[in-house]
RNA sequence: GCCGAUGUAGCUCAGUGGUAGAGCACUUCCUUGGUAAGGAAGAGGUCACGGGUUCAAAUCCCGUCAUUGGCUCCA
């Protein structure tokens, strides 16, 4: 016998050689259907495996992150199962679960799998599952394992295991398939009730671009087919907040072939968006006693020599621009810290001069890969609302714990409760890809460290993700379709100083380095109105939004009133607009929702009796009558909760 | 940059070798209305661009450009 203990506390005994589902099932039969996975004293076990030993266990359902990966990890042995049908002589590598699903990589030779497929693949994968066949482990000696693999001349798992411990070296089985692997199934394949491949891409083997690549086939599956409907009415939904739909159906920005890839134009609606968040953050830095400055958009190549922007990126980026002179070359600026640096050293700085902080809204060009672009979140020229700080040792804790507040106050009045603040530090294995020296690094890693502590941030901690001259903390928010996109930066850099031979005089009379802290709430403006479009789908909070009201006549003949109470509006500096086109109100309401104006009025001749305005909630609708100076009231009122 | 997909009217999209289509938007006219689509007529396209195959190409083939889903990259 054998003693099985529960989280709950309570212990049973079992006869050896008793399986986790057995188990569940004295505790009920729905329990022992529900389960996918089951963990023993913490260790992951198959469900149908025998048990020989007392220990804690651990049921996991649909409804645990857990669950869903073992989940979705068998469900990727039935998609290799369900490729090989298809196309005998691919050539398996490796298929994990992931966030929304799984994938599997393969290398298919010379066949493609095209969209048209999936159906098929689909239909054949549900068709397999439904044999509830069940997940076997078997261990193999290396030796073993290589020759099989050898012997089907597939050289991913052969690299696999090469890396593997000898007696470690495990396969799962079921039906007619058998793949290496390291373990976790459901029960049997039976549970997969639904599935839809997603997508094909090539991703290379290793995620190196120097090795081959493989087709990676991405795929979702469901314990029950209403989960899969939901799954695709969510991506629906994802559809309709993506910022380049939004973006054209609110007219506030545009590409064009003729200008360039990734070079957005930004339309008189998007200009204004954009000047008013500007605005914005130009106030809360007035308050935390930021200096502005402006430089041009193209600086020296030296510049960049120095800074070591050139030796780093040139190669990657736009080419040095040439003038009539032989030999004279400028660079479009890729960042602004050299000019603000030059900036700094336009005059000797004493300690007593220390914290300056120079702001630029500063636009920079950078060349990215072509199959990187992506909307307004990745392009070639964008707008940083950057700013420098140059400040002494002592100081770099308490500024970069004031940009900490700056960043937290723009999510806050923006609505952002979804963030992470990720700190970047270096690669630990690879040094060479850094500049600077060993114990400055250290110190502003630990400076960002400890600033995050003292602000209570969550933070987790990413290695190799620091930027070339310093370690960062970003702030990364994720899109409608949850991918993770990183806006706000705040970065410690004891290099540049030292490469632009920055001093300021200390109370000693001694000349000392200042630190510099480089920091981008927004990150870049463009980037930033995307995921602000996607967060608030199109619905601007009031002070942002283009146009706050709109008046809507029940006829032609209002329309006259309803432009003394447009000049009336624009008088308490609201942004509104008649509707004066020959459409009954009903129409007019139905087109301004869309285009989605926060509030209506709607005037006609009950309104112009009473003196009073009808007003109208978009989304909400009817909010019933004010006076209008009531209604300027209840804007200005919302406006200035909205700003805090 | 690499792998896959896509490119037809301002927008969303149909059109598998035989005279370019729909809905919405737009213009004009009729309608003058009460809280999410009133009616009629009209205008609008070198089917991304360049080659090729064919009696004939939006449609088939090749190339280029752009967009897009991934991979890699991201100062």
């Amino acid at each position: 016998m054998i003693n099985i203990s529960f989280p709950d506390g309570n212990q049973k005994s079992f006869d050896e050689g008793v399986s986790a589902i057995d188990i569940a099932k004295s505790i009920s039969s729905q329990l022992a259907k529900a389960i996918l996975t089951a963990t023993l004293n913490g260790e992951t076990i198959e469900p149908g495996a025998p048990i020989y030993a007392s220990g804690e266990i651990k049921f996991f359902t649909w409804d645990n992150i857990e669950g869903k990966k073992v989940f979705w990890h068998s469900s990727a042995h039935v998609l290799a199962q369900t490729i090989l049908e298809f196309y005998p002589n691919t050539k398996l590598t490796i298929g994990p679960p992931i966030d929304n699903g799984f994938y599997y990589d393969v290398d298919l030779g010379e066949e493609t799998i095209h969209e048209a497929d999936f159906e098929k693949i689909e239909k054949k994968f549900i068709e397999l599952a439904r044999q509830k066949a069940e997940f076997k482990m078997r261990s193999q000696t290396k030796q073993e394992a290589l020759d099989y693999y050898k012997s089907k001349n597939n050289p991913y798992k052969v690299e696999l295991i090469e890396n593997l411990e000898d007696g470690t070296i495990t396969f799962c089985d079921h039906a007619n398939f058998t793949d290496l692997c390291r373990g976790g199934h459901i029960p049997n394949t039976g549970l997969i009730k639904a599935v839809k491949i997603t997508s094909a891409a090539g991703a290379y083997w290793r995620g190196n671009e120097n090795n081959p690549q493989l087709t990676r086939i991405y795929g979702v599956s469901f314990p029950k087919q209403t989960l899969l409907e939901e799954y695709l009415q969510f991506l629906e939904e994802a559809k309709k907040r993506d910022h380049r739909k939004l973006g054209k159906e609110l007219e506030l920005f545009t590409f064009s072939q003729r200008v360039g890839q990734g070079l957005p134009l930004w339309l008189p609606k998007g200009a204004m968006l954009r000047e008013r968040l500007e605005n914005f953050l130009k106030a809360a830095q007035k308050k935390a006693g930021y200096l502005p400055v402006i430089s041009p958009h193209i600086g020296s190549k030296e510049l960049y020599v120095c800074s070591g922007h050139y030796e780093k990126y040139g190669a990657d980026s736009f080419q040095p621009i040439q003038t009539p002179h032989e030999g004279e070359e400028f660079l479009l600026k890729p960042m602004n810290c050299p000019h603000h640096c030059e900036i700094y050293k336009s005059s000797p700085k004493s300690y007593k001069d220390l914290p300056v902080r120079f702001a630029e809204f500063g636009t920079v060009y950078r060349y990215e890969q072509s199959g990187e672009l992506h909307g307004l979140t990745r392009v070639r020229g964008f707008t940083q609302d950057d700013a420098h700080l140059f400040c002494t040792n002592d100081q770099v804790k308490e500024e970069f714990k004031n940009v900490i507040d700056l960043v937290l106050y723009i999510f806050k009045t923006l609505d952002f409760k979804d963030y992470t603040a990720q700190i970047s530090l270096r690669d630990k294995e690879n040094r060479s890809k850094y500049i600077g020296d060993d114990a400055n690094w250290e110190k502003a890693e630990n400076a960002i460290i400890e600033a995050a502590a003292e602000k209570e941030l969550n933070t987790v901690i990413e290695y190799g993700e620091a930027a070339f001259y310093g370690p960062k903390l970003d702030f990364m928010v994720k899109d409608a379709l949850g991918r993770s996109w990183q806006l706000g930066t705040i970065q410690v850099d004891y290099n540049l100083p030292e490469r632009f031979d920055l001093e300021y005089t200390g109370a000693d009379n001694q000349k000392h380095r200042p630190v510099m802290i480089h920091r981008a709430p927004f990150g870049s403006m463009e980037r930033f109105v995307a995921v602000l479009l996607e967060h608030c789908e199109g619905k601007f909070p009031l002070w942002l939004v283009h146009n706050q009201v709109a008046i809507l006549p029940v006829s032609d003949k209002y329309n006259e009133d309803a432009q003394n109470l447009l000049k009336l509006l624009n008088n308490y500096d609201i942004r509104a607009f008649v509707d004066e086109r020959s459409e009954k109100v009903g129409r007019k309401i139905r087109d301004t929702e869309i285009q989605k104006v926060p509030y209506m009025i709607i005037l006609g001749e009950k309104e112009i009796e009473s003196q009073k305005i009808s007003v109208r909630r978009q989304g909400k609708g009817d909010l019933g009558s004010f006076g209008v100076d009531e209604f300027a009231k209840l804007i200005t009122e919302e406006i200035k909760k909205e700003l805090n």
